[in-house]
DNA sequence: GAATATTTTGACTGAGTAGTCAGTCAGGAG
DNA sequence: CTCCTGACTGACTACTCAGTCAAAATATTC
């Protein structure tokens, strides 16, 4: 925080790796290339990071928090429950198209062997988890495991990020729209 | 088919492959590991495959063959539109639960840069396609594009899919059912 | 500004990998 | 019986890569 160099070269490694692991993935790309990308020596990594796994986690912790301050909602909004549920969703699915690198490093994550250590989903312990809960108790949503109302949301908006991230599909404010309104039309009561 | 000693050894290593892919990923495997799993010396697989990444594109094709197969609807039944996507859907669903590993192979193939020069997706070119398009014809699902209505239907059952196949969720008939009915409420029109 | 602590460097190591190839051997043809 | 074919073998090669380390550079303290 403090002395500024230490910090940088580890965020410009970080930042290197993200840009890497989602074009190559995480065996595609070697440390060294890592390194390069920063503009560091090969070895820096390993003074930053024990190992090339921890770099993953910690990078997954990274980005991970980012989306979180993402969806974090603005305090004092008193609108309805279902406005603020769809209104989160459609910020989630917002940040996945305008980051897809950042998409493509947590599905790989997700897929890879490292999340069975380190347990992980984009859908645990955000608002979005919570706003279903609540709307189930509230009895404004389907009386379904919170599992079935989870893959409801994130399914068809994970699903579009990834036609987004990996094909290049264009996804415009109309589609956005309906997509959000019909994953409603999916749980609601 | 007809000599059955040669096709016996390249089955078994496709099968081994599909086995080690899924729990290790790609790079993840030796080929060496392939050749032990599959009961073959190490060169026999370079006998029956140009690289590894020949054998990777190969056992994608037969796995999304059998998917294919899988899928195919009995001739003569003449059911309603609705309940032929519903049914297909099901089928889908049961086939990705009782089969992790392909499920697993398939989204990591998805996912690896391999499928950017073979094109895929589990939802072209099979019959739920089809369903879709037809039922926006006749009107009775939305008059959305064919991208949100397959995220709209895929997009959940691969989530579960997910779900079960990396944290051993429990996915019973009930949460089938209540996911694909769930699915069409988001999609009717 | 000397002494000490932290950070950075890049050549190096050793483990492991994809793919090769000279040779084995069962079985079919003549 | 002899020759041939081609599936199969496994030791081998050329190479890559994660991680190390001794020394250099830079920052901090007194």
């Amino acid at each position: 925080m403090s002395s500024c160099k230490s910090e940088d070269k580890r965020c410009a490694l970080l930042q290197a790796a993200l840009e890497l692991f989602a074009a190559q993935g995480f065996d595609g790309t070697a440390t060294t290339q890592i390194a390069k990308q920063a503009g560091v020596a090969s070895g820096t990594l390993f003074f930053h990071f024990k190992s090339k796994e921890e770099l993953i986690h910690e990078l997954y912790r990274e980005v991970r928090g980012r989306i979180e301050v993402e969806l974090r909602e603005p305090v004092g909004a008193s609108i309805s429950l279902r406005e603020r549920l769809l209104h989160s969703l459609e910020k989630l699915l917002l940040f996945l198209l305008n980051n897809p690198r950042e998409f493509k490093f947590i599905e790989q994550y997700y897929f890879s062997p490292f999340s069975e250590r380190e347990v992980f989903r984009i859908e645990e312990n955000n608002i979005i988890h919570h706003l279903l809960i609540q709307a189930r108790e509230q009895q404004i949503v389907k009386e379904a495991p919170l599992m079935v109302l989870e893959a409801l949301v994130f399914g068809p908006i994970t699903a579009l990020a990834k036609d987004h991230a990996n094909r290049g599909a264009v996804i415009d404010e109309e589609i956005r729209r309906l997509t959000i309104q019909s994953c409603w039309d999916g749980i609601k009561r």
